[in-house]
DNA sequence: GCCACTTCCCTAATCATCTTAGGGAAACAA
DNA sequence: TTGTTTCCCTAAGATGATTAGGGAAGTGGC
């Protein structure tokens, strides 16, 4: 495979944007963020079913039984308001966390 | 405190990077990343020695005990060229999967 | 009809890595 | 001599991923 592991501690922000952009059953989101990330983010299915289980427990997303374009059973997931929340809280503190590795990842010097 | 917590699987890139700038010891490590990410990464002592034993098992650094600014018995890292090696490639892949999530991330319509 | 393949769902065992929560020693200040 | 800071370290627990299964239902080739 080509893509790369994840970081752990961002499968729930991409769950929820790939979510954010549409209803998506499970399987679609991985499709779906290994186009949207060029094949670069490779999510486990081992992962990802958990994951949307505990999100829709925390009531960010939630389910409904239909059928997928290939006529299949699948459960199709949506964002909640919550989720959506939820989503721009996880968003933020990303790009903080970015913003922080860059500081540091990109000094030459001591500051002392 | 302020800052947040770092991702797993950053730590050993900041330690790296740390020790990269100069040969410091492990307290020391912790106060180099305060500063230069502005307090934002917080890194737990509990995580940071059995990070920087686990390095140097793998040769990335290198260890010897001296004594510090303030007069403590202190062991200093610093990194080997191996580990300089190893520095670069875990900066490559962070910058990789960084432009991975920017990508999904910034996504605004469905491109299917 | 039958078989292989794909699409979709799910769970259990394991592993990696971090947090929490300790403990200890030595220097310095009050 | 007591408390605080600086430094080191380890063990238990939690979290969150990977690995490795299994199952069912549609589709296509033969």
């Amino acid at each position: 495979m080509s893509g790369a592991q994840i970081l752990p501690g961002t499968l729930d922000l991409l769950i929820l944007k790939a979510v954010s952009l549409g209803p998506e059953h499970g399987y679609g989101v991985l499709q779906r963020l290994g186009q949207l990330s060029k094949g670069e983010l490779q999510i486990e299915q081992g992962a990802l079913y958990p994951a949307l289980y505990r999100l829709e427990k925390q009531g960010l997303v939630r389910s409904e039984w239909g059928s997928s374009e290939n006529n299949r059973r699948a459960k199709f997931y949506a964002l909640t308001a919550a989720g959506r929340g939820r989503l721009s809280e996880e968003l933020a503190s990303w790009e903080r966390l970015v913003e922080a590795m860059e500081q540091v990842l990109r000094s030459k010097a001591l500051a002392r």
